[in-house]
DNA sequence: AAGACGTGGAG
DNA sequence: TCTCCAAGTCT
């Protein structure tokens, strides 16, 4: 049926172990599966659950998000992070009335060309919404692929040509059977593999495992450098971007002011926010969530 | 095609 | 405390 060595294994694994998620249950719409994909771009589940819920139970479907101002969804946010995926949803909601009539679309290209949405999301929500046959290639996959196949510790920074081959190459024919697969090993990868310390003893390809048979080697090559925050033009703008969500309406410039003393990084920042469309400046001098 | 882009929990 | 990292995307 397919080259796949251990479809098997893993498809029993998922079915025992998987977490019940409420973005998996059967009644859950192409919609609250958009949104859980947006939201957990970067964000860990524990985080996403509670806003997911507030989220679709404001604005059940796209056409309710696309009636509120993007600002309404920015404050709805509140401290999820990357805040431009909200900007982007309300964006996509937007497109999904205009475009879609309202519903969200089923295959890859239309889902690709919504914003916020690449080449993972459009692959996991035509695949995890719809059936659709796509290889599914987020950080859970690619280490999975990395220790099993390739024999290394870490997948490369970036996803690369090879890698999106290897998985489309492991892709089971039956669409929904791939379906099944995809969050399969996504799963495994979140659970058992993780990136820190990998459950060998409780994998079910542990057996097939390159990177294990290996002695699992450590990482080599140049250590993956961590990404700073403090002092970061990021926190400024978490700290503007928090007053205004805090707030009723605009602002005066002074509280934005009161956030950061360093006034050329505090204007920079404030700057970038305006110029992505996430803080409005208004023409009395005030600022606001954009209407 | 590196780097920007939030936030908070775990080890 | 400090580093790492969590279902990426965009420029």
């Amino acid at each position: 049926m397919n080259q796949n060595p251990y479809s098997t294994a893993l498809l029993a694994w998922y079915q025992a172990n998987a977490r019940d998620l409420p973005w998996r249950r059967s009644d859950a719409s192409a919609w609250s599966i958009l949104v859980s994909e947006i939201m957990l771009q970067q964000t860990p589940v524990a985080r996403v659950l509670p806003a997911w819920e507030a989220w679709l139970q404001r604005w059940p479907a796209p056409a309710d998000l696309a009636a509120e101002p993007p600002g309404e969804a920015v404050r709805m946010w509140n401290r999820l992070g990357y805040p431009r995926r909200a900007l982007n949803l309300h964006a996509s909601a937007c497109a999904i009335v205009e475009r879609h009539g309202g519903e969200v679309p089923s295959t890859y290209p239309e889902l690709r060309a919504l914003p916020g949405v690449g080449a993972y999301t459009a692959a996991a929500v035509a695949s995890f919404a719809f059936g659709g046959r796509h290889a599914i290639l987020d950080t859970n996959v690619r280490r999975v692929l990395a220790r099993a196949h390739t024999g290394v510790q870490y997948p490369p920074k970036a996803p690369t040509r090879s890698e999106t081959e290897l998985a489309e190459s492991l892709l089971p024919a039956d669409a929904a059977v791939a379906a099944r697969w995809g969050v399969a090993i996504m799963e495994l990868g979140a659970l058992v593999c993780t990136a820190r310390s990998p459950a060998c003893a409780d994998c079910p390809i542990a057996s097939q495992c390159a990177w294990r048979l290996a002695g699992k080697p450590a990482h080599d090559g140049p250590p993956r450098r961590a990404q700073t925050y403090a002092g970061t033009d990021r926190q400024v703008r978490g700290r503007l971007l928090a007053v205004l969500r805090d707030s009723e309406g605009p602002v005066p410039k002074d509280a934005l002011d009161a956030v950061w003393n360093e006034p050329i990084q505090r204007e920079r920042a404030l700057d970038a926010l305006v110029a992505d469309g996430l803080v409005d400046p208004r023409e009395d001098g005030t600022y606001a969530l954009p209407g």
